[in-house]
DNA sequence: GTCTATACAACGATAGAC
DNA sequence: GTCTATCGTTGTATAGAC
């Protein structure tokens, strides 16, 4: 799997995300004009983040975000309710999109080894295609309300489970060697966070995505594979 | 090593650095009565690190952490200058406690194994006892001012760097068989980072902190010895 | 050394014109 | 659907009494 093949098939954009949000009446969006509004929550999102991930979602003022997003105070609040709101469309938005993925990522024929391999870099090419979510995802979440927290954590341990069960069942198969299943899930996700919180520094070192993937991968198959 | 050894050798107490910071003139503590000073400075900064880790350091009011002290806000000013100022409090006698201990361990006479060894179990000892201070310095560092977030930069990058000099050490003499060290060593302290980024989940598995340093060491050692 | 009272800026949110 | 103008609240910071 390369990450070339993966972006391209990567097609699930940002507007079908966005034009089924407004679509929903979950939310208190008022603009319902798709043309218009479709393009415009759009920027509101990514700008959000982009602001946010400088200075944290709490000290981003909606002034700021609209002077950025060329809208006004007024023009904002057809799209959200309040700030709150803003957080919980983000947070929606950015899970509807890796959810969509996550599904589509999924090969139970493969071997222990090959299984492993995919959901390693399928997770990686994922957060490298949406890193500034997955950035504000984690380092925002302390801040969330109750409701929003928890499907935070749950999707957390959604993907520590996805690899827990790959170990768990590669070792009842005998292809795995390893004491604890959960551990070394954990172990393993650390990794692949590291890669979409340090950008900086991974940007300095001028290592590709394809480099830090290898890397984890033959991390992990070293230990996997030995008998500690 | 055992943490419980550690924990009794871990004797630099909060006290003596607030009794330093208060002492040094470069910044703008107005109080200089030590019996009266060092005790509300020790708790200004712990009051202010167990909010911050909780709702964040911009949420986070003067007016809450005064109430929740037992002070005024008046009184608060007696001690800092700014808010700006406590953040910079707060990570200069963390700073020092760290700097303090990590001096103390160290052994160049050990086998590269026994010191790649030492040094895990030494990062995660220490970062279990000042737990609070890592988890702020971790998520706060981005909203630092760029002073501050240099020191911290260059703080991680040092930690990095002990443990890349101990895998090329290892690799040279033969000990150690590894590709990068660079990128190893950062493997190694995303999982050490994850001990205290992520405490809710490894107090709900009952997991303790030998635990989690057996479990890196296993995964650690798996690869260095491993020829991949 | 610590308090109360207050100054002043910036915030989120809303009303009403267009 | 978007604008300008304005409200009430809350934030950091300071002045002056004790």
């Amino acid at each position: 799997m390369k990450f070339s093949d993966f972006k391209k098939e990567f097609k699930m954009s940002m507007e079908d995300i966005c034009y089924e949000i407004i679509q929903d009446d979950n939310n208190s969006i008022k603009v319902k004009n798709e043309r218009v509004g479709v393009k415009k929550l759009k920027t509101i999102i990514e700008t959000a983040i982009t602001i946010s991930n400088r200075k944290g979602f709490h000290a981003m003022s909606l002034r700021e975000l609209c002077s950025e997003c060329g809208l006004s105070m007024g023009g904002l609040y057809g799209y959200i309710s309040s700030k709150d709101e803003l957080l919980e469309v983000i947070q929606d938005q950015g899970r509807r999109l890796l959810l969509k993925v996550m599904d589509t990522y999924g090969n139970e024929k493969e071997s222990s080894i090959d299984q492993l391999t995919r959901a390693i870099y399928t997770h990686i090419y994922l957060s490298e295609l949406m890193q500034p979510w997955f950035f504000f995802s984690y380092m925002e979440a302390r801040f969330f309300i109750r409701e929003e927290q928890e499907k935070s954590i749950e999707t957390e341990l959604l993907t520590e489970q996805i690899f827990s069960e790959i170990l768990e069942m590669g070792r009842l198969k005998g292809d795995f060697k390893l004491g604890d299943p959960v551990l070394t899930a954990s172990a393993i996700k650390s990794m692949l966070q590291d890669w979409y919180l340090k950008r900086w520094k991974y940007n300095r070192r001028n290592i590709s995505v394809d480099d830090y993937a290898k890397h984890v991968i033959s991390f992990v198959m070293a230990f996997v594979k030995g008998d500690c």
